[in-house]
RNA sequence: GCGGGUGUAGCUCAGUUGGUUAGAGCGCGGGUUUGUGGUACCUGAGGUCGCCGGUUCGAAGCCGGUCACUCGCCCCA
């Protein structure tokens, strides 16, 4: 038993489980047909190239959560860690820079090979949407209006917050970046380990540092909106203005970040604190420099991505199995009667099963089990009538009626 | 990748300072009910105590390793 298992931080997802992923998948999908983006799917794995030139060798993503591996043919390719990049390269590989701007949503697994947690595994699933084209400031003022109303749908917003902040263009970032490792080297010593690490890699990564004394240093550290050129600090407020004007709360936060090189001006997370210390449910941000990074023309590009794990543990929900009729004969020989009872009954929608084992106490216990509503009885006494009894399981009323019959009180 | 916790039946958990046939509740099977369920009662099956090794006359309990889960860090959805 113990050889069969899945590998470590990949799960089954039984129907249960299984079931609350697709309430999440079905309410994202929906509200973004309704914003009018449209479906797309990419393949699961890539060249590497796809997901290295865009991320940048910075993140942990590419450097040392990647499942690289070459398949036969010796090209390096890579499962898809996460949906952005293959977006983008989807849209520049059909052509479709000639009709911007373009709205995608998606959905479907990625993988990082991280140590597991709750909310963290290394097959997981996002969903996620990509506004291609527009470098209107609306356009991320509508793709944040669009995960605030997907969290909406699944009724989690009073359980999540909204924190927002600019990242600026790639001046204003320079100049920020360049006050920024001025300033806190200053307190090189007093940094911890990883935020002396990050100094080098990454430096605005310490801003969001969760070790103490790290944050008593970055309370007086620079703050990115006074370094925000004219064209990054007006755009920022037109973005403040929007939401304001669609109720939509947000703290703005200087020190929020992102991990991915290629993204620009806003940034935003959705962020719980009932999920420990993996609360980001929702984020993402203005990504203009990536469709360049991949080999393309210059496109702009905003869009979020969320985590379907992650927000199925918020949202309260059973799978009840229910079936509408269960069909079930006296004997075992009554069953090939029943087959083509039960294949009418699918030709009119009806979910149906036959009941083949058993006697008639352990086929009732059975239909009970999987939540039926009504039993189709066939037994001796009905069979040269050509009748059956039809019984309501929740009542217990009985009736005899003919297949007709059956068929119009179940479709009423 | 780093640090802490946990690991006994399908599930939730008991198991006294190591002592002989490892328990409970729920769930599952059979029966009370040879054409009728959801309740009740009776009854049965199911565990190499995560895995490997060590200490011991003897290990579910101690020690070491390993795997998985979990909490925090890193990172991120």
């Amino acid at each position: 038993m113990e050889k069969l298992r899945t590998v470590r931080g990949v799960h089954d997802l039984l129907p249960n489980e299984l079931h609350k992923h697709n309430i999440v998948i079905n309410a994202g999908l929906e509200i973004s047909d309704k914003y009018n983006y449209s479906q797309i799917e990419t393949p699961i794995f890539e060249f590497s190239e796809v997901f290295t030139k865009p991320l940048g060798m910075s993140s942990d993503i590419v450097t040392k959560e990647n499942y690289i591996f070459k398949d036969r043919s010796e090209d390096e390719l890579m499962l898809r860690p996460e949906g952005t990049s293959g977006v983008v390269r989807a849209f520049l590989n059909a052509g479709l820079v000639q009709d911007v701007p373009q709205r995608f949503s998606y959905y479907g697994p990625m993988f990082r090979y991280e140590r597991p947690q709750k909310g963290r595994l290394r097959q997981f699933k996002q969903i996620g949407v990509e506004c291609l084209g527009l470098s209107s400031s609306m356009a991320d003022i509508e793709v944040i209006s669009l995960g605030h109303d997907f969290l909406n749908k699944l009724d989690l917003l009073d359980k999540i917050n909204l924190t927002i902040n600019t990242l600026g263009d790639f001046e204003s970032r320079q100049k920020y970046r360049d006050a920024l490792i001025n300033y806190l080297k200053g307190y090189q010593t007093k940094l911890s380990k990883d935020s002396i690490r990050r100094l080098s890699i990454n430096p605005l990564r310490i801003l969001d540092s969760k070790d103490p004394d790290d944050q008593k240093i970055i309370k007086h550290s620079p703050n990115i909106l006074d370094f925000l050129n004219f064209e990054s600090k007006i755009r920022f407020e037109e973005i403040c203005k929007g939401l304001d004007h669609l109720n939509i709360k947000y703290n703005i936060d200087k020190n929020l970040v992102r991990g991915l090189d290629y993204y620009c001006h806003t940034a935003f997370e959705f962020v719980t604190n009932e999920l420990g210390t993996q609360g980001t449910v929702l984020a993402g941000g203005r990504y203009d420099g990536l469709s360049k990074m991949l080999g393309g023309s210059d496109i702009p590009g905003v869009g979020w991505a969320a985590g379907i794990e992650r927000l199925s543990l918020m949202i309260s929900s059973e799978f009840v199995k229910q079936t509408d009729v269960v069909l079930m004969g006296q004997a075992e020989s009554f069953n090939y009667l029943l087959l083509p009872i039960m294949k009418k009954l699918i030709q009119e929608g009806i979910k149906s099963e036959i009941i083949y084992t058993g006697n008639f106490s352990k086929k009732f216990k059975r239909a009970n089990k999987i939540n039926a509503s009504y039993a189709i009885i066939l037994g001796e006494e009905e069979i040269n009538d050509k009748i059956f009894k039809f019984k309501n399981l929740k009542s217990g009323i009985e009736e005899l009626l003919n297949l007709d019959q059956i068929i119009k009180k179940l479709k009423n």
